[in-house]
DNA sequence: GCTACGCTCTTACCGTTGTAGTAGGACGCG
DNA sequence: CGCGTCCTACTACAACGGTAAGAGCGTAGC
């Protein structure tokens, strides 16, 4: 399948290697901020198998180290997060915004930015139809 | 806790309760619609489950069979599912938007709604301020 | 009253996620 | 060259979610 599914867990790894780039495990980790961290071997297992799901690949090495990288790109992932979660409202988009709009605590920018998301793409809309 | 975590599955069956009210495992299953639905005993492990999670309790009983009713409400749960989908985005609220707004499939209907919703958030923000 | 059907309860199994230990190889420093 | 450190690779395991089979009991209808 071109898209598995990630984990959170998952998906923070992956957000490493989005910001940094290529990057060992030993960097992964410790990037988890020194309290609360999994283990080392945690963040190994989990890459490995992101690896298998080939979300990232080995870069190269550096010493006895393999170097990570990302395969799938940041937005491909993050839709296949809001499909998820869509599914999860029965697929509707209306209450999904609703719920969102009113229980998640948005600032006034936040407001700002989002309605002038959705006037583009009223506008995007109109001109296709 | 007050607030049990729940599945994707385990969501159905509360959307069903939500609903119709009280309701029994047969009734549940059933409302599944005939093809691709889990079997009986499927849906009764999962309502055991959601009993177990304080989620739905026994109301009562007709002939031998338990009639099941909701404990949590449909919008506690859907906050709850929002928070967790919010800490997927690192918690923070705009990309969330813009993810939703760009990638899901929405109709002019829901945007207008969208729309208007965040009007009114806005106003609302404005007069508290 | 007996029988059959439906419901309850119990038990089980597999995949995924999060967690980590351990054994052994490689590398670099003194 | 030898020792400690670090990384790899493998293995393990518990919790959870989804799936369901099997045993047994109650009720309703004949």
């Amino acid at each position: 399948m071109a898209f598995p599914k990630l984990s959170k867990l998952e998906l923070q790894i992956m957000e490493v290697l989005w910001n940094n780039g290529p990057t060992a495990i030993r960097d992964i980790q410790e990037s988890f901020g020194p309290k609360g961290r999994p283990a080392y071997t945690t963040v190994q297992t989990m890459v490995y198998r992101l690896e298998t799901k080939k979300a990232l690949r080995r870069a190269r090495k550096i010493g006895n180290a393999h170097i990570f990288e990302a395969v799938i790109s940041r937005d491909a992932a993050k839709a296949r997060l809001v499909d998820e979660f869509l599914s999860m409202f029965g697929g509707r988009m209306q209450p999904v915004m609703a719920q969102l709009i009113e229980a998640g605590n948005l600032s006034s920018a936040d407001v700002a930015d989002a309605e002038k998301l959705l006037r583009d793409l009223a506008a995007k809309k109109k001109k296709e139809a």
